[in-house]
DNA sequence: CTTGATCATGAAATTCATTTTCATGATAGC
DNA sequence: GCTATCATGAAAATGAATTTCATGATCAAG
């Protein structure tokens, strides 16, 4: 994990960058905590531990981040942009719109009929995102109880 | 398709609402426009025949035919919300990251393998969102072209 | 170790899409 | 026609994200 502090700092020395406090607390804080975390949240993380840093440092380092690589930007159509590391591989959604908890998956066959979608359509793939929404099992039960109020 | 919005402003007089000019301007725009349009084209092109019309007016309207069930919103990433008409089935998108073409498709067997991956995981799957970003054959075939500039 | 150029910072201002407020105009049903 | 209710557009407000700006930190050179 120190590892991995030093080769991003490095990276961004590399790129004509320096280093500092406040973005060191941002990266640290980013890889200790868990995925699809948003600029507020980490930014409240972060200033438990280093008051001072305020949330244009980490929307700043999060485009940093994203530029050199580690991250990926996702957007769950909440209205705020979330992030994840880039060092665990390509994987999909499912995303609860009751509890908001995001289960990630990969399906090889459905990976696979993309690149033939695409290339049927003459289309050259790069990226996509596939999101699917609705209820985990906990709400699913929870909304399954019939009426109990008033 | 002067049927079609008589079908509509029939319903918003059942759930409550009035007639007028303005947001039958909208409405007949929308459904003689193509796919995929923002609220900022969408009036434009309402302002060409009826200028006294605001985009408010445009952003309620489009809310109001989304409650009624006729359009989706859909969101490329872009910053800005599209609309798409709800008559058509589900599909997903090829989305052309040069000139912003996008083309629709679906996929039974992808469909599938959704609904098996979300079960799989105990998943109750509500909705879902399959966008593949790249390049259409234009595009493509355009970016591969060696430095042709200065 | 000092210097000086460059980069990073946080607060405040700005941007941009969207929503809300508000005073006024249009509509429907009596 | 009357009137309660809805719809309108302009302007103001919102909220996430970015930019500006004066100040502080960093680093390589000397
Ligand atoms: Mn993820
Ligand atoms: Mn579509
Ligand atoms: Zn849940
Ligand atoms: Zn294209």
């Amino acid at each position: 994990m120190q590892l991995l502090l030093e080769k991003v700092e490095s990276q961004i020395l590399a790129s004509g960058g320096k280093r500092s406090r406040s973005r060191s607390a941002v990266i640290a804080q980013f890889f200790r905590c868990g995925r699809h975390v948003s600029v507020e949240e980490l930014t409240r993380l972060v200033k438990k531990r280093s008051p001072a840093v305020g949330s244009v440092t980490v929307y700043r380092t999060m485009k940093l981040l994203l530029r050199l690589g580690y991250v990926n930007e996702v957007d769950f159509g909440e209205g705020v942009t979330r992030y994840e590391s880039n060092m665990s591989s390509h994987h999909d959604h499912l995303v609860c719109k009751s509890c908001g908890v995001v289960t990630e998956f990969i399906d090889s066959r459905i990976e696979e009929l993309q690149s033939e979608v695409a290339h049927k359509h003459e289309f050259r793939p790069l990226t996509h995102r596939l999101d699917i929404y609705g209820y985990c099992r906990k709400c699913d039960s929870e909304r399954d109880v019939p009426e109990m109020s008033v």
